[in-house]
DNA sequence: CGCAAAGTTGATCATAGTCAAGTTCTGTGG
DNA sequence: CCACAGAACTTGACTATGATCAACTTTGCG
């Protein structure tokens, strides 16, 4: 099953860095979970949730990609997380009272994803306390990594964000090569997650591809040297 | 017992925007819950938790002020949360293994709290699931909050962030007066939760008050007509 | 009274966003 | 297999926003 394959790359903390959903369930408790919930096949495109619904479903990727977004007042997209298999999101339906979802999420490729409903993973979470501890554990990751680009976005020049992002995008879903790591994503994109233009992107992107510290094509980008990102 | 005053002014959704630790616990579990934790009573300027540090206490504001912030590479403080009576800090304690503390978190002024080892937190939390839900939805909670303020830095002027982040604070800590309602702040303080200089304050503020729609004073702002601070 | 904290105000300027006008690149359908 | 539409990207010129700095004034407290 592709959920227990980790192409990511290694380094210090890891471990502690990217809490999962089913960890620390044993093997058949892990099937017990999985097999309870829907799969769902979708297309690339496709809207899953939308922002300001009410959470009554949660959802584990299981393959594929899914982007999970705002919309501002003006109508641009600000992208709050990519979000890869493995990772689970509308996770305030584990709570009695469903809450709202924050945003909204949309396959960009074709994807598979098991889906339960609030009150199977109600059931769940209180047969399995883990589980709920884990989504705990997941959600104060994602308000330390919010924090840290709310930090960034304040002190950080347009320039440092994107080696931040870049550097962090490569650990979470690098593609290792024998010549660097591959990162499959746009500008745009990226720009969307490091918080800066699409044209700041490309600039900056092209003036570090001149000092050979990556290399750029359509839709990726080759990390050469992260270290030299990473100037200070 | 002053944690069950709530001096918030009400607006419509109240009851779900600002999730209670002891929420839907009955009176005598509460009394329980508190009584087994350390009570400590710190004068201003205390320093509570250390950005970084080992999360191993969990902390319940009784009274007093705390405010919540990390440092940016340059110095400068971010503030991320102004904690108000009846919240609670240092989540990460909740985990079995827990995780560092996001800010660092200090008085402003006398404060009283509540204070639960990690052993002691766990021990309740398995006894009453209750509060692990509470934690994850008040947690939820700040992400929401931070990712509005994320989308606000990105697609708002300055202007309109502060008038977002008076309104917000207006209602989770303003003083509601005969002729309007009383936030205790400083132009530095209020910068800090917006986003914006001081300066940028300052100027803001005093433009609002030529035009009536609030009174500043040192360390204060009287809110006369917050309908006015949205004009969008 | 004196000092520090809080606030004001003006001048200046750097950063990075916006817009315009392009150039590739890639997948699709004829 | 080629044409072409549109997505992805590049590059330059321009500019608005709000930060920064400096030089104040005002306020409140010990």
């Amino acid at each position: 099953m592709a959920i227990t394959t980790d192409r990511r790359i290694a380094h210090p903390g890891d471990l502690s860095r990217h809490p999962r959903f089913l960890s620390g369930l044993k093997a058949e408790q892990k099937r017990l979970v999985l097999q309870s919930a829907e799969v769902w096949k979708l297309p690339r495109n496709s809207a899953i949730i939308h922002a300001g619904d009410l959470a009554t479903k949660l959802f584990l990727l299981n393959t594929g990609r899914v982007k999970y977004y705002r919309i501002t007042k003006k109508g641009d997209e600000v992208l709050l997380w990519w979000i890869t298999p493995g990772e689970i999101f509308g996770i305030g339906s584990l709570l009695a009272t469903p809450v709202r979802y924050i945003g909204t999420a949309e396959s960009v490729e074709g994807c598979e994803l098991f889906v339960w409903s609030h009150k199977k993973i109600r059931q769940l979470a209180a047969a399995y306390p883990r589980l709920a501890e884990n989504a705990l554990h997941i959600v104060l990751h994602y308000i330390s990594e919010y924090s840290d680009r709310l930090i960034g976005l304040i002190s950080e020049t347009a320039e440092q964000r994107l080696a931040r992002t870049i550097i962090r995008l490569g650990r979470r879903m690098g593609h290792v090569q024998s010549d660097g790591v591959e990162l499959a994503i746009t500008n745009e994109s990226l720009g969307g997650l490091a918080d800066v233009s699409p044209f700041t992107a490309s600039r900056q992107l092209k003036q570090w591809e001149r000092e050979g510290i990556l290399q750029k094509d359509r839709g990726k980008i080759l990390i050469v040297s992260p270290e030299r990102l990473l100037v200070d």
